[in-house]
DNA sequence: CGAGGCGCTTGCGACTTGCAAGTGGATCAC
DNA sequence: GTGATCCACTTGCAAGTCGCAAGCGCCTCG
């Protein structure tokens, strides 16, 4: 359980930071919803987070070099959490894994087609939607047009008008 | 955390069944290092799983339909386990996950090739991958040549060589 | 026939999780 | 300016999970 004592694998280290149930859906909430507040991870988390493991996660997910977190200046008692680059190199994991999860359990249309476009768009779309989280989070010049995100936001509003 | 009571997002549904400390773990050994034995697993895995624990995970897994279980016919109390279609298909997201783990986390040279020849092998080394193990787990035909694990353990010797 | 290997299971203490309630401070509405 | 509300967490506690060591019945080998 000690991170020291296992071992130096690639995948192994990925796993005793990201590796439980919770880390991975606070960064897609982050990434694919846009969340940056304690409130909103809390609030409008489809799972239903409980507020000390939120706190928990975001503390050690800092401390692993995914987030980093400011005060927002226009509300001093505000906080904004941000993707580190390697956070957002988690792209490409996340677009297999809910690939793979499209196929292979038991999800709601509306949910999947994020994960479908993501999967078909491939590494062109995967990294403009790298580039885009590193205008938002990292501060890094922002290109033009509409936001990967919001791509995928309006596929899904869509997908879920037809299935009302 | 029961499964009914949370979202039907393909990356929740997918964290769910393998979003813990061994799950992945135990596939792992199974793919990349052929184990097919409860003791193998339990012996010679890296990181030191416990009997109770990985009885538990192979159970799970088979519940989740990502391994099945057969009795070894020479030998009546071994077993042998097998990775489902479901479970090979997880080729590309240890790809993804070795890949993010070798860039982000202090992995060790002789355990990060065989992730870094996965990641630039692309598409085509999983998917022969996948057809390796199809081979070896399914029984569908095998194709002529060595198999993409002896290849990348043949590179792993060749660096653990050098650095002694 | 005894030693050892096989896939697990059990007991138990330590740690983690999930829920509900609460904390101190900042902001907002009036 | 004052009371209500919002903010990011923290605390207490019950329940569940993990990790270690030991043990189980069965099978095989010499």
């Amino acid at each position: 359980m000690n991170a020291a004592n296992r071992s130096a694998c690639p995948i192994n280290l990925t796993l005793e930071v990201l590796g439980d149930r919770w880390s991975l859906l606070v960064i897609r909430d982050m990434m694919f919803g846009g969340r940056r507040r304690f409130r909103e991870l809390l609030t409008r988390s489809e799972e239903g987070i409980a507020s000390n493991i939120l706190a928990d996660r975001l503390k050690r997910l800092m401390e692993a070099g995914l987030l980093t977190r400011a005060d927002d200046p226009s509300h001093k008692q505000k906080a904004i959490y941000s993707l580190t680059e390697a956070a957002i190199q988690l792209v490409p994991v996340f677009a297999q894994l809910g690939g793979w999860g499209r196929r292979h359990r038991p999800v709601s249309d509306e949910l999947s087609i994020r994960a479908q476009l993501l999967e078909e768009g491939g590494p062109k779309l995967w990294d403009r939607f790298m580039d885009d989280l590193r205008a938002e989070h990292l501060g890094a010049p922002a290109k033009p047009g509409p936001t990967v995100r919001e791509e995928l936001q309006a596929a899904y509003e869509e997908v879920a008008a037809k299935a009302r």
